[in-house]
DNA sequence: TATGAATGAGGATTCATTCAT
DNA sequence: GATGAATGAATCCTCATTCAT
């Protein structure tokens, strides 16, 4: 009873791990089929098309993501700060712990190859981290701007350490991650003194 | 004697903006051939391969893009801060004015359509902005912390806002801009609690 | 479970065919695709590429070939000189047989369209016409002089008249047949003067 | 004057390497134009076509194997084995210093790239040394078969030791170049006991 | 004559998708 | 469901030939 929801996986995973070391569009049918050990044809009995294909990884990461970071019971009692933190740290413990996710939603959120309608559904998905957002700016600890503008910001501070972690250009640590979290939290909070 | 220049940026031009339209794969060189009005051929007489025409185009962009944000001489007077805002301005200007460049570095950059070596070249080209950052960092303006960290975060910093501009799902006012360069300067500047 | 089979062989005698009346180059996949009737897409199911199909050309006759000229059983204990004629015979019909065979062997056994590799094989694979030659020259019957010469010798005298044959200049007559074969015994066989 | 000659004459030979290391079709007038150092539009000022280019390569090298192997006015007196043997290593020795022109011959002569009508011209070029064939046939020295089989049993004969001398797989002595001469001889004249 | 940029038809090859088993 | 051979449109690229300079 597990199989299909297995061998689905299966496909899923090799393909995400394909689509990011090779492109999308230079992977093919035939290598997933090969690397996956699963039948072209039997490809096409889980996914109608290469498109649906794309679309089921980019939804696959999305909706695991989303339970990665969601808060448990225990965590929505702490104050907004510490919240804060932890969201973060969650998306970057997430994204550093699969970082060909990373790469896939780096790469390709905003290619033509992913429809305007998959990234409206995602828009629905965040939802939670922004009902975070608008809380911080109603309590006026957050800057008062535009929500997208600091879910945006909030993303791509993550992007930032995590491009240069992943890119292994030189040794990552702790320091800094906790610096770029630093960074963020500084450049959406008002200073309380000049 | 100008009229093979203009012929290539012709095709780069064209190239940039159907690799930013459809996607570089979706985009076939009889495609570029017919809207650029040169005949595939010829194409292949300015680029050896598709290939070296998508490096055509990213050269092409960071080039203009270096000569564009490039302190002129009674810039360089200015104090640090000053050359920071006029800095990211200028690369805020430049991107607004060339939403195509802006698209083409924001989905490529990162692509495995990107050779590494020419990211090896694109690192040599941003020494300008590396020096004004590790002059930030030695003056104890910016924060301590290493200078590739900064320099991404400026180009992500400068990428959120732009994407929301050309995302155009609600007006972007210049007040939004000058948030997001002052939130920008105040998650480089903060002072460590003592 | 021929099928396969059949559908290469039917592959490799539509290529063999156009190949000798247009030269192998000027032949396109899409001709031999139209000619065969099986699509183009399929022929590289079968062959990896174009130069692998040429390859296929050159061993499915080397193989057959080989499998005509074999000595049976009651053929082995024939003395020399009648093995000797039965050999050059059954090359004769063969090639006479099948013309395009000898006309690709001919034109391009040594054209750089073969591979050296291919070569090698066939080497190997002459062995047994290899062995018979060496075991006439130990018992004297055959002229002291190196096995490799001998061998092109004896193609080269087969090649003679059969090129006359299919060339169509003049009837060739059975009498003429004989006569080569004789002057390819004789000049292999002479008595040096003492 | 010669200018031009020169330059002919030098596209010719470069035309007749390439042809010869990487065959006809695969060898582009660009490629010849670049070995060559000859601008591909002055290529067509002295070759009209790329076909009228390969035949004069073959025209070439046939006109230049005539002159090498006419017997000079005091050959003409020698008694027939004599300028038979001389002939022969006329035409070994032309071969041997242009191996390219032996294996450009060896390769195209039957091939579709070479049209009819030029192998027309080559018989008639060719008469000189018909006419030695008919003078030993009707002088009882050779044996009495179709002239156009001794031609070509002579060309093979030649073709044999020369492919074996290019191929190198082994080093061809004097002696053998004799012993195939003496074979070739044999082959073609009356046995006088038994 | 000499040049080489420009042309576009044609060639080899790939690949998403189908379907008979 | 599972398989993988078969399909042919579409892609990248080559190349003989032309022509303006």
């Amino acid at each position: 009873m597990l199989k299909p929801i297995t061998k689905k996986m299966d496909l899923l995973e090799t393909s995400l791990s394909l689509f990011v070391d090779q492109g999308i569009q230079k992977t093919s049918m035939a290598q997933i089929s090969k690397k996956s050990g699963v039948a072209v044809g039997t490809i096409y009995h889980h996914f109608k098309s290469k498109e649906e294909l794309i679309e089921g990884v980019y939804l696959y990461i999305l909706d695991d993501l989303g339970k990665h970071i969601a808060f448990k019971e225990d965590e929505i009692v702490l104050d907004f700060k510490e919240r804060f933190s932890l969201l973060w740290m969650k998306g970057f413990n997430y994204y550093i712990k699969y970082p060909n996710r990373f790469r896939f939603h780096d790469t390709y959120s905003y290619s033509p190859l992913i429809p305007n309608s998959l990234r409206e559904y995602a828009r629905a998905f965040y939802q939670t981290a922004f009902d975070f957002v608008e809380e911080g700016i109603s309590k006026k600890i957050l800057i008062d701007t535009h929500p997208v503008l600091i879910m945006r910001w909030l993303y791509n501070s993550l992007a930032t350490i995590i491009q240069i972690k992943l890119d292994n250009e030189f040794g990552v640590t702790d320091k800094m991650v906790s610096t770029t979290l630093e960074m963020t939290w500084q450049s959406l909070t008002y200073k309380t003194e000049e």
